[in-house]
DNA sequence: GCTTAATGCAACCCTCGGGTTGCACATATG
DNA sequence: CATATGTGCAACCCGAGGGTTGCATTAAGC
């Protein structure tokens, strides 16, 4: 869980599947849909997708012949949840800091 | 500020990145001496200061002639703040778009 | 059954960045 | 002053990954 931290702010480090996140919500999305809106093309939007989706950041289900795509808000939450109790407990210095990041 | 946001991110996406955090985390360090407690070069690890450094996660100050450097717990803190209020976001506006598709 | 529009897969290009070595410069300290 | 230690800078290597094109495949809808 927590060892999955750094991957999820490794995806988030992208303006391009920012701008993805941001199209997905206004409502859920295909990737050839997201592709007319966005200067790149259906297959990077695949791929970014699928980078999403590995830390659980977005979720996919289908519709008829179509992949439909939404944004986990809530995975959010959680990420941010976490990194403030790290930043928190660092201005103590607090060692439970590193059993935390220590799953790597 | 969306834009450095996402330049944060990417910041605390790299292990070795964390790593020297954690180091930090039990008391301000110069590069050389982080040098010695990790895998990498001092010269790699002043690059990854000069990063943390850009988007406000690490400071440092000069003692004799060495750079101190030290972890800015806050800044993280406001950074967990604005991902947390983005994914809350997220949801509420996925749930009126819900409502609506529902027609309520 | 045929056509159309969607996804899946693979190869390829090229930039970016993490890491290194090497050396020059600066500053405590004997 | 001489030396050792810490920093700064530059060139270079190389793998990862963001992006592309091209084609195969699958599944609606008529």
């Amino acid at each position: 869980m927590t060892e999955q931290l750094v991957a999820v702010f490794a995806a988030l480090g992208d303006d391009t599947r920012w701008s993805i996140l941001l199209a997905l919500g206004e409502g859920d999305a295909s990737a050839s849909a997201l592709a007319e809106r966005l200067p790149v093309t259906r297959q990077a939007i695949a791929k970014h997708l699928a980078v999403l989706e590995q830390v659980g950041v977005v979720d996919s289900h289908r519709v008829g012949r179509e992949l439909r795509w939404s944004v986990l808000g809530s995975r959010l939450g959680d990420t941010a949840r976490e990194l403030d109790r790290i930043g928190a407990e660092w201005d103590r210095r607090l060692a439970a800091i590193k059993r935390i990041a220590e799953g790597l």
